[in-house]
DNA sequence: ACCGAATCACTTTTT
DNA sequence: GTGATTCGGT
């Protein structure tokens, strides 16, 4: 047990306890992941079975990781016995081996969101419904996503008059009828969404009593990462897991919460654990390890403004280091130019390209960054972006494997029955779907089928031939499933796609990357045969006879829960400056990191509008500037490109929320006027004459200068002019006439009348008025 | 079936 | 401004 060493007071007695339920806030950089991993090891040195300890992260990258370092410490044998993984993946998993019991077969597709975006668009069109703008396939799926991460199904959705009378209101009355035909066709497919995949495991857990018992016992310890990212779908089917041994722990910040957008909840956190698990025990981590001196005391100053938090007193015992650099900058132009200087001239102190990290708000930002650095030859790497397996010819691969391996996958198969090319147009893909929609049997059967149906399908001859022989090399491959190996069978369906020969046969630069990301996923596919089943289920449970080789169903499995980041570590290839989204900065460090875009409007975002979402982007900030070990660079510009026009915007009151003497202002520009346009020059206070360091004075008058502003201003500037009379347009209510101003900036108030919500009162501050006329 | 023009929409996105 | 998608012509 001597690695209990390397742990600090407060971590070690969180790694030790495990009497009662337990809660870890870990402050960014005080060694969360140490204390999982290290509990994890403990547990298992305590002569806990590795295969009885659940731990729930949310990503495949953490989940790795986690792995990897739970291997130094105890036999790596034991380690990878360990029930590690997202929510996805084990719910994934108990839910395979589960499925018949809520009437699936094991074998069920996962569906990304692309897939289920094409369901809905198929299924507004065909119910007449307007898909443009109330039908939008996207924000139907986010209230369908919303729902299900809520455990509403569609049947208890029709209990809940608030919820009918919202998309009443919305006029989107069917919604409801469409979330229905979204789940029958997604069960007709054989397939689930990722939101499916938690809300069936809490199915599973309250029908089958049984079934939660088994899990149960063999989850005996449960550990969650990241806890205030779950939802409520993630925590309710934990509380059900420990109900009975409230063997428990969860990890996480309160501060770092920065997806409730996508459901995750806060108060899992806040409150909700506290009250469901009265026995717990708290434990804080408030020594951070990374940070200077500085960055924290400015990162507890950020914070400390929200007030639904946790209370906690982030300190570091490191060095005082510099202060917080802001730099202000015309437009986004400048902001880019400064920054790669600023990269240079850290190169040339010694810094490596990989000790910086750009961040922003928005992913359009990048594109500025991207132009300027390959001007400057700084080295960049974009982090995020899409998925390998999004990649059309990728996934047009997989949807032959989907096909094989689940015939009823609808979406897999209608990507492919025509691609590449094979005779079968428009007209007769439509006369068999119809058919087969209209005598409820599934597209595959029907072609199985199509000699027989030929003549009530009313094709020729030519393309029953063609499908005759699809459907017979698909059904080949489908028996050859556990009689070959991953790569001969996935070589053999590829040869019998042509998608390679395709490609090849117009080689233009787009199509020989295409082939080479298709070599690039049989690679993959190598790789993963050569890998042994380590699942601790084997350990545990009956399973199948399964094949001495690895099969396609098994790597389909590990595929469909992959993102971008589980791709090649990016972090460690030649030495590159990162740039991401904030969101993605989560979990990372770098010594060097600049926050980029720091306006009103932007960040925080215009479509904040209520207090909550203001505190969220304020985490947003304070995680940004807790990725910094040595220093943290700010920068705010006064104009900049937001879809197509140019805006002026005020910088961010993030900013102003900044002990004023833990910030240096920056306008380290010799050659300043060739990005100041000379109407802005003269009443640019924000670029007083100041080197490298700024006096007292000057930096007071920075700070009021853009406290000012912020506050004059907040987010919508345009709606000072707007007048008794104007039309105006709203996001939510649309169109609507002003009928009276009142009040003095900033806080005069409109009554509007909405040609379709009628009468509002709104803040202009707050509002987003678009004048139309 | 395919190409180019027109149109659109646009925060963040661990799964 | 950009990229994705759709539409309409060949």
């Amino acid at each position: 047990m001597d690695f209990l060493k390397d742990l600090n007071e407060v971590q070690r007695q969180s790694v030790e306890y495990i009497d009662s339920p337990l809660m870890v806030i870990a402050g960014a950089g005080s060694g969360k992941t140490r204390v999982l991993t290290y509990k994890i090891a403990y547990l298992i040195q305590k002569g806990w079975k590795p295969y009885n300890i659940l731990a729930l992260t949310f990503t495949n990258k953490a989940a790795g990781e986690m792995k990897e370092r739970i291997a130094h410490l105890v036999n790596p044998a034991y380690a990878r016995q360990v029930w590690m993984g997202t929510f996805h993946s084990v719910f994934a998993k108990i839910l395979r081996r589960e499925a018949e019991k809520i009437s699936y077969t094991p074998t069920f597709t996962i569906y990304d969101t692309e897939d289920s975006k094409k369901i809905i668009s198929d299924i507004v069109k065909r119910m007449n419904l307007d898909d443009k703008n109330i039908y939008k396939p996207t924000s139907v799926l986010a209230r369908i996503s919303d729902l299900k991460n809520n455990l509403i199904s569609p049947a208890k959705y029709e209990t809940l008059p608030n919820l009918i009378s919202e998309d009443r209101y919305r006029k989107r009355e069917h919604f409801v009828d469409v979330y229905k035909a979204y789940q029958k066709q997604l069960y007709r497919n054989g397939a689930m969404d990722f939101d499916d995949l938690l809300y069936y495991t809490n199915v599973l857990f309250r029908d089958f009593p049984d079934v939660l018992d088994k899990y149960q016992n063999l989850f005996q310890y449960i550990l969650v990462d990241e806890f205030q990212d779950t939802n409520f779908s993630q925590y309710l089917s934990v509380k059900q897991l420990a109900k009975n041994h409230q063997k428990v722990c969860v990890v996480g910040d309160d501060a770092q919460s920065i997806y409730s957008f996508r459901g995750a909840d806060i108060n899992n956190i806040v409150t909700n654990f506290r009250k469901d698990f009265p026995q717990h025990k708290l434990f804080k981590l408030e020594e951070n390890y990374r940070s200077t001196q500085h960055i924290v005391e400015a990162s507890n100053a950020i914070i400390k403004k929200n007030k639904n938090q946790i209370p906690k007193k982030v300190y570091t015992n490191n060095s005082k280091g510099e202060p917080l650099f802001l730099y202000a900058c015309t437009d986004e132009n400048h902001e880019a130019h400064i920054i790669a200087k600023e990269i240079l001239s850290l190169i040339n102190k010694g810094a490596d390209y990989s000790d910086m990290a750009i961040l922003y708000r928005t992913n359009a930002q990048s594109r500025v960054f991207e132009d300027v650095f390959r001007k400057y030859q700084i080295p960049y790497k974009i982090y995020g972006g899409m998925s390998f397996y999004q990649r059309k010819e990728v996934k047009d691969v997989l949807a032959y494997f989907r096909v094989v391996i689940n015939s009823k996958d609808e979406e897999a198969l209608m990507r492919i029955i025509n691609f590449p090319t094979r005779g079968l147009g428009d007209t007769t893909l439509e006369k068999m779907s119809n058919y087969a929609y209209d005598n409820q049997i599934s597209l595959f059967e029907l072609m199985q089928n199509v000699r027989l149906l030929q003549n009530e399908l009313n094709i020729s001859n030519k393309q029953t031939a063609v499908i005759e022989n699809f459907v017979a090399n698909i059904v080949g491959f489908r028996n050859n499933l556990f009689e070959q190996d991953v790569v001969t069978l996935a070589k053999e369906i590829l040869d019998f796609s042509g998608i390679i020969k395709y490609y090849e046969s117009s080689p233009t630069e787009e199509n020989k990357e295409r082939v080479l990301n298709i070599k690039e996923l049989i690679n993959a596919i190598e790789q993963f045969s050569a890998t042994e089943r380590t699942l601790p289920e084997e350990q545990t449970m009956n399973e199948n006879q399964l094949p001495a080789f690895r099969t396609l169903e098994e790597f389909m499995r590990e595929v469909s829960l992959l993102t971008s980041q589980d791709e090649k570590d990016v972090l460690n290839m030649s030495p590159k400056v990162l740039l991401m989204t904030i969101h993605l900065s989560k979990g990372l460090e770098f010594p060097y990191v600049f926050v980029t875009g720091l306006e009103e409007g932007l960040f925080p975002s215009s479509r904040t509008m209520f207090e909550d979402e203001i505190e969220e982007e304020r985490r947003l900030f304070y995680v940004s500037v807790t990725r910094a070990k040595i220093r943290a660079h700010l920068s705010f510009a006064q104009k900049r490109f937001i879809n197509g026009r140019s805006n002026y915007s005020v910088p961010s009151r993030f900013i102003n929320e900044l002990p004023q003497e833990l910030i240096s202002v920056q306008t380290d520009m010799p050659n300043r006027r060739q990005y100041i346009s000379s109407d802005l020059d003269s009443s640019n206070i924000y670029f007083e004459k100041t080197n490298k360091t700024e006096s007292p004075r000057k930096l007071v008058s920075v700070h009021q200068a853009t406290k000012n502003n912020s506050e004059a201003n907040y987010s919508a500037v345009q709606n000072k002019d707007l007048e008794k009379g104007h039309v105006i347009y709203h996001d939510k209510f649309g169109k609507g006439t002003i009928l009276e101003i009142s009040g003095k900036w900033p806080d005069s108030k409109a009554i509007v009348h909405f040609d379709a919500h009628g009468q509002k009162v709104l803040l202009l501050k707050f509002a987003k008025l678009e004048k139309i006329q």
